[in-house]
DNA sequence: TCTACAAAGTGTCGACCCGAAACTAGTTTT
DNA sequence: AAAACTAGTTTCGGGTCGACACTTTGTAGA
């Protein structure tokens, strides 16, 4: 019997540990706690349809009541700003702060773990991605969980011309570097799965 | 530029969350807490010198006085049973109770990840294994942390025939399985870093 | 239009997490 | 035997987190 799939959980979660220990001594000067720098890092990967609460919580895996919570915290700190949505006044928007920047900055938090990668070749860590990549998929399919993914691999994802983009699904365009960012509207591409790498 | 080790680092975090989120979900029958199921699941990977408390909390980056109350909670729910050490009376040694070993059984809390990773080839599965484990590793080294590895890649472990084995740090003899679980007095082989794999 | 009803967030509560630091008790050193 | 050290426990305080009740806003149906 092959206890791969088994290896592999355990060092998925045991990295998962020490990054959350990184992010805990990040956090540690400005009294935050993982989470928190955790949702600051989200802030800056997370494109305009994604960058609220809800798809927030979604992605940290909490429920809402608690995110709300860990915003206000962060509000307070003057290290998010919040704002209202033009069209749905319900709606909550998020962004970064000029010191929330600054803290990130500051704090690298994920420079120890660039760090560890630096002796593995690109190539292999390319095929990691892509392992891990598609586990992540079948395990959100699975428990109907939001995809998360960018733009280039979406469904709604359009190629107006060389470098304009447009999502087929909002029907807004969009610029290269947003089409890089991390959206929760995310479809899987109807054929297989990944395409991609080497 | 390659911004893979990025996409790493993204592909761990998150996981890691869905991880804890499914942990969350195993123990919520019984009033756990992700930790408290992480620590049971330690204690089914640990040998003989691994069961303690401090290795324990090293294991999932806590500290000794947070590790102790969950212990203390495990117990309490007659989940692990604490007996002390012969030789040194300071430690104590942590085993599953038979209501562990049944909670473990029916929660299944790795379930739900081992179904995800049913579409890899086991080859791109050892490949992703070696890639983060040379990670973790190095991860390790650059932070001090204890290391944990399995006997097999032990500078102490000795063979002595077909199917016994020898700690030489410790000076016991080790079954086959016991050879294959987890340990924090592991040290890295002197030559390169990982054998094996692709 | 009036009336459900659903959806995005907020507020409150209670159990628990977590690190820091003081403490107990057993072991080793001198 | 005193001092230094080590494994683990206790206590404290701020924060996490889900559950649930609540408010506000948008949507659909009669």
């Amino acid at each position: 019997m092959d206890k791969s799939p088994e290896v592999l959980l355990e060092l998925v979660e045991r990295l998962g540990n020490l990054l959350r220990a990184e992010f805990r001594r990040a956090g540690a000067d400005e009294q935050l706690q993982p989470v928190h720098v955790h949702a600051l890092v989200y802030l800056t990967r997370a494109n305009r349809y994604s960058n609220t609460p809800q798809a927030m919580a979604e992605y940290l895996g909490l429920t809402k009541g608690t995110m709300s919570q860990s915003l206000l915290l962060l509000d307070r700190r003057g290290l998010i700003e919040r704002y209202q949505d033009d069209l749905d006044r319900r709606v909550v928007r998020l962004r970064l702060s000029t010191s929330g920047e600054q803290f990130l900055y500051d704090a690298r938090p994920q420079s120890a773990w660039q760090h560890a990668t630096r002796n593995i070749s690109p190539n292999r860590i390319r095929n990691a991605v892509s392992a891990l990549r598609e586990t992540l998929t079948t395990f959100q399919a699975d428990n109907e969980g939001q995809p998360f993914g960018t733009c280039s691999g979406c469904r709604h994802f359009e190629r107006l011309s060389a470098r304009a983009y447009r999502c087929g699904l909002m029907g807004d365009r969009l610029s290269g570097p947003e089409a890089r960012k991390i959206c929760w509207l995310y479809e899987e591409k109807g054929s297989g799965a990944g395409e991609d790498e080497e």
